[in-house]
DNA sequence: AAATTTATGTGATAAACTTAACAATATTGA
DNA sequence: TCAATATTGTTAAGTTTATCACATAAATTT
């Protein structure tokens, strides 16, 4: 019943009712969000029935009420922890990232093997990969980001998928398949990249 | 005729192909990439055709071949010259990624408000705001990184919309609609995490 | 209070994307 | 050389996802 985009749709509904809150909007119909998020109304008012959030007839929806099932939805009641994998550049960014906090997701830990990047008493604190399966299991990390070289992704995949953890959000350029048991998700950003410089090039073809 | 997954899906063909490549094979056939990518061996030698690849039938498809072609389908006959606009954290480890170059990507500035961040000597150099336009015209730049707070994310499409720059790579929260001269691809690392958070959390219920 | 308006909720329809199926054909081996 | 086999190329079928359209119900107006 629940697809891949939905989920995705669910958090940019949140951000844009977050917005509206903010400027004192109480209700919201669906034509206002779909106006903005050039969809459909009746593709928001779907997922909406789907996920059990319901509006009235001519009086549209109440924002409060749409944000509080969308956090139940999601499992907000409870802080998310999650650890990196790998602190180099992108790894050490992503740790500092202020964004996540208030979104319930708190980066509890960074793991490494080059001695000069640990420092087991940063705040959160870098320690030496050896102790990752450890503090997977004392911890109950369900989550981590992988942002190690590419040449050791395979080894890390390998040593997490031993840990028991749920999900990784995987920056390396290698595609990992998920299991029944491990959510892998790829973000190839170099992909990305290509992906819109092909697009580009291709607008600007047509036009000449 | 060309969809939005199909440039992606090609970008993994490319990869395992010059990973097989790299093993000294010289030929495969649809099924060897469906396999691996765990999708059917019809979607690939669909795209394939798509994209004007062709084998033989009974002998599959040379790779030599197929891997010069996506570099044509994707004009990667010259370099992509990219700039990053906001040199925070996340900015900087994009500048200085090394994945880009091996794709024919070169990152050729990064701009910022930011005086202490500035460094017209670096390698790429990091300038002020104030170039940007000049910058990317004299340059003839048609894509740039958009790595800046949320603040000031509208602000910085404006301002790189006067521009006539042809695609935004946007990581901030701030989610932007393409239109006809601009496209914007938007990367939200913190709804990538939450949405892996409820898959995952998802499995474990189903699992209890 | 009846008529009108306006938005939801949802079944039917359409569009987009993927897979299945198989004819066409190149290669191999007897 | 000819049958057997294996793989492409492509059309048809299937699946998934999104939109359309309208009956239903709440609110407002007359």
């Amino acid at each position: 019943m629940t697809n891949k985009g939905q989920i995705l749709r669910l958090l940019n509904y949140k951000n844009l009712l977050k917005h509206l809150q903010t400027l004192g909007f109480k209700k919201v119909f669906s034509d206002n969000i779909s106006d903005t998020l050039e969809i459909s109304s009746s593709l928001v008012r779907k997922d909406f029935g789907n996920f059990g959030i319901t509006g009235n007839r001519k009086g549209g929806y109440e924002i409060d009420s749409i944000l509080g099932k969308i956090d139940d939805i999601l499992g907000k009641d409870e802080i998310q922890k999650v650890v990196v994998i790998g602190v180099g550049r992108i790894g050490e960014a992503l740790m500092k990232y202020q964004g996540f906090m208030k979104e319930g997701i708190q980066i509890v830990a960074g793991f490494d093997i080059d001695p000069s990047r640990i420092n087991a008493e940063g705040n959160p604190p870098v320690l030496h990969n050896d102790k990752i399966a450890d503090f997977i299991e004392e911890n109950d990390i369900k989550i981590c980001i992988m942002t190690v070289p590419q040449m050791v992704a395979k080894h890390t995949v390998d040593l997490l998928t031993a840990t028991g953890i749920g999900g990784i959000l995987n920056f390396t350029p290698i595609k990992f398949q998920s299991s029944a048991e491990l959510t892998i998700n790829n973000i190839n950003i170099v992909h990305e990249l290509e992906n819109l410089i092909y697009v580009v090039n291709k607008q600007k073809d047509n036009k000449e």
